[in-house]
DNA sequence: AACTTCTATATCAGCTTGATATATATCTTG
DNA sequence: CAAGATATATATCAAGCTGATATAGAAGTT
């Protein structure tokens, strides 16, 4: 998906920031994309230049500028094209991203090179780590932050993908933890 | 993981070309890693450069160069330090993957700016294709190509990823089956 | 008081992708 | 059987993305 087209999509929940962007992809919702600055800042630039989106800077006394971009109808109406034109190419990513570098998946394959006990911590801390993603994932408190992540977070649409988040992470921890024999003694 | 590191990997379990390592990283295993020939070409290069790997170039009468690549004792040493040194860091990506680009994720998260016959039928798309995913990952009859991706499948290593490949597939599309009416009436 | 983390924008070398080019062999289908 | 499609095989490159780095004040922690 477009950078672009993701970028109109978050400011569509309302008016933010750049870096607020990013940590909207970097939430609870961070199983499923993420961006870096390097490229949300020059989209933002771009989707200004359009006319898509428009920008106010609040120049704070000694804080460096904030800038605001809001969505402007033109950028609704393309927004809403791009996702229709190009929804057919998604379906065919993989489950669940289709540009995928599982460095963990490379690393077990590979890890019959490795010492049986370097293998056990790995998988060790593989369930550790995995059961903190699902707690972020499932974490239902309040989140400061941003009301953009909050309404992207309780929508409909975002509760159904925290439970097919969930489901798959629980399906994983379970997996490793019954097969796990097979890959050390 | 290193594009390097990849290669050197699946060169570990016999020589063989650039193309294959390619449909390797393209076969039953294609939920894990990609490589396009535009990384994969340059790394063999580099490898030989570095005496970590040596080539044999079977130059045959009418067609195109083929190039085999044999990783060295050099290269078997730096491969199994490279995967100990950096083990750690692969622990924390995602599940699994760590640079994710879910288009798909982006898209149903977005759906509720879709017409909803729209969000139908891409949930129908979805549902057909993962079906296809699970049936290529769960072949186990005989496939010609090369031995090296033979080696990978049947190994205990291989056979606990497609497992846990072939777990998460199923949980998905029992998950989309049971909650898309959340996503349209 | 010192240190760390958070908010906030910006740049850039180096790497990766997806498209394209080239050339032959083999398989498929009317 | 001929035509067309697919598979084998390498290579290149523009366009885009990442991860690192720089900058700077605020707020929280020890």
């Amino acid at each position: 998906m477009q950078t672009d087209t993701i970028c109109l999509g978050i400011l569509r929940g309302g008016p933010t920031t750049g870096y607020v962007i990013k940590s909207v992809l970097e939430g609870p919702l961070n199983q499923i994309y993420n961006l870096s600055f390097g490229s949300i800042y020059p989209a933002l630039s771009k989707l200004t230049k359009d006319k898509l989106v428009t920008v106010r800077q609040h120049a704070q006394d000694k804080k460096p500028d904030k800038k605001v971009y809001t969505i402007t109808k033109k950028g609704i109406l393309f927004f809403e094209e791009a996702l229709l034109a190009e929804a057919g190419n998604y379906v065919r990513s993989g489950n669940y991203g289709d540009q995928i570098k599982s460095e963990y998946g490379m690393l077990l394959l590979f890890s019959k090179y490795l010492p049986g006990e370097h293998v056990k911590l790995i998988l060790d801390e593989r369930l550790l780590f995995a059961q903190q993603q699902l707690k972020l994932i499932t974490y239902d408190g309040p989140i400061a932050k941003d009301s953009n992540l909050n309404a992207l977070r309780s929508s409909a649409q975002g509760k159904f993908m925290r439970g097919l988040m969930a489901e798959v992470i629980k399906t994983a921890i379970n997996y490793i933890e019954k097969n796990r024999k097979k890959l050390h003694d």
